[in-house]
DNA sequence: TGTATGAAGCTGTATAGACAAGCTACCGTC
DNA sequence: GACGGTAGCTTGTCTATACAGCTTCATACA
């Protein structure tokens, strides 16, 4: 009985193709169930025994596939308790980058948003290389200020495969930040991150409130849908009061 | 034959302590052996079947602690080939901050770098709290310039443990970076990163020959060894034209 | 000489079964 | 009611075995 795979593609068929082994689609199976908000945040997921039955995988391969998702953080464990959906933002791992607005408010100030621009263009050349090869046409393209407490902390200009995205431009970012809306609205894979230092620019400087030519971090990055271009987008932070901070475990010797 | 584990104990002894579980053990094990030069760079490993005779460990087991570091971006693994020692700054993974000697060497620019200061001193509080509780005393204290092609593009201040990198006072930074130095003298185990924009000090400003003012990427990093702070140091990258970039896959869905 | 063919060795995946360890809730006793 | 033990569920680890897919190399053949 060695891959009667049949199973998992009953009654939750997780993808089509089946050259991709049993335990990736059996992530893909986890993550569509959390993206989709079937098992929303902190909901105890089914054990593996369950997971089990569900899908058809052996137990080894259920707990490699939950292994995985636990070490991405997406998932977390409790031994003797549970599994549970991680919360969202302990997702993008990499460098701990938090939602600026969840930042803001974890720490216990007031995340405001002014929404500068929301449009589709004829992007520059310049982001329609960012996007790469296929490219896409007409991308969404958005500009916001996020502020804390009052204070302009971050400009956010954004450009959207509106393929992906159609609705993009027909949210209420003030209500919700655009990463927030695009984490759920599309099943983002992959990130690639550059962080520079500029001097701000007139129209930054004075977005961010700033004397022009005052020292920004800026973070530009391209956000993956499989094996798609969802979003660019470039982040600029008010000078010198803002950092990324990231810590991980290389070696567990 | 359930937890027969002495066979790893035997020939080579990996931890003493034995609360640790298997697989984490074959992956010290691995990584002390590159640590110790014993396994070079780009040198093949023992093949699965060889390290299961090696540690006693089955080859599920085994095959976890390859898979593992293969992920963690130490090794490098090819069907039907072996598995290899990846090159050492794929190591950092997190951010891909490469010594800043190889990434001007791979632009094929010429690497240089001037010693300002090599010394053991009081270090201020501010560096000392860095360390962490039990702290280190009067601790080593270097800071250089690192230039591609004649025109400077780094600073570099750093504070290391002398108990853990004895002979860190007595190296020639300008032919080899202490990054480089630390990274096989020292078992470096975990990074911490902070990163944030800065308006060049006037030593700083000196030093890069930049204007007073101009914004600088910076980065701190506290790096241990196990338990312990191993060194404490501050990057600082000239101008707009320095950046770091970083690429990663959250989900394989 | 050049080209198939096949064997050997390697990693990758999957399974079934077992035991260890942690948590919770229930049930009995005092 | 308070306390303690235990059964049952959960995750964590480990083994033994099997097969699939890839690469390399030697051998046989044209």
């Amino acid at each position: 009985m060695n891959t009667h795979q049949g199973a998992l593609a009953g009654a939750r068929d997780v993808l089509p193709g089946a050259a991709i082994p049993l335990y990736a689609r059996v992530k893909a199976l986890i993550l569509r169930n959390i993206g989709d908000g079937t098992w929303p945040r902190d909901r105890r997921l089914p054990s593996e025994h369950d997971l089990v039955a569900l899908t058809g995988a052996s137990r080894m391969t259920v707990h490699r596939a939950l292994r995985e998702l636990t070490h991405a953080g997406v998932l977390h464990r409790v031994q003797g308790v549970g599994t549970f959906v991680a919360a969202p933002m302990a997702r993008s791992g990499l460098i701990e980058i938090e939602d600026i607005a969840q930042e803001i408010r974890r720490r216990g100030a007031v995340h405001g948003s002014r929404v500068l621009l929301l449009d589709r263009v004829e992007a520059p050349g310049e982001v329609m290389s960012a996007f790469g090869e296929p490219g896409c046409r007409r991308p969404f393209h958005s500009v916001l200020v996020h502020s804390e407490d009052g204070t302009p902390v971050q400009h956010e200009e954004r450009y959207v495969d509106p393929e992906l995205a159609p609705d993009y431009g027909r949210q209420d970012f003030s209500a919700r930040t655009p990463f927030d809306y695009l984490i759920e609205a599309v099943p983002l894979t992959e990130f690639e991150h550059v962080i520079s230092a500029v001097a701000a620019s007139p129209a930054i400087a004075a977005a961010l409130d700033l004397p022009q030519g005052a020292p920004c971090l800026r973070l530009d990055r391209r956000t993956w849908s499989g094996a798609r271009i969802a979003t660019v987008n470039r982040l600029t932070y008010a000078g010198e009061r803002c950092r990324l901070a990231t810590r991980r475990v290389v070696s567990t010797s």
